[in-house]
DNA sequence: ACTCAGGCGCTAC
DNA sequence: AGTAGCGCCTGAG
């Protein structure tokens, strides 16, 4: 496991239960801004043992960017619904409610 | 609303 | 070792 992969998990583990954050603010608290592509390759490589809730990041505009083909869209909005984030039926967060870290200032 | 381009770093072959 | 394809982002037409 590289160190950007620690950080990452690390980041990602630090986002409090009921929030949602992005990409691009996990790349930047694991030191490496602008590798919001990195995050999302080694989170969809993540290992099973490993305690990091992933449903928690989303994309920046506050759209779960999962594909479908893959499994875990659906079980992301089925988690988040639980910790009590609301998920539009489009399928998007509104980040100014529950974005992490607070994003009140954000200009639609 | 849409496309395009540029940049970053990882995983997988 | 090199390449392709991403759970992306931002800014510009």
């Amino acid at each position: 496991m590289s160190d950007f992969t620690a950080r990452v998990h690390e980041a990602v583990r630090s986002v409090p239960s009921g929030r949602v954050t992005s990409y691009g603010v996990i790349a930047d608290r694991a030191g490496h801004p602008g590798a919001a592509r990195a995050v999302g390759a080694t989170l969809r490589a993540l290992p099973d043992g490993e305690a990091v809730p992933w449903w928690r990041v989303i994309g920046a505009r506050g759209e779960l960017t999962i594909p479908r083909i893959h499994h875990g869209r659906a079980l992301q909005r089925r988690l988040l619904e639980e910790e009590g984030v609301e998920v539009q039926p489009d399928g998007r967060v509104d980040m100014v409610r529950f974005g992490w870290p607070a994003t009140g200032d954000q200009i639609p």
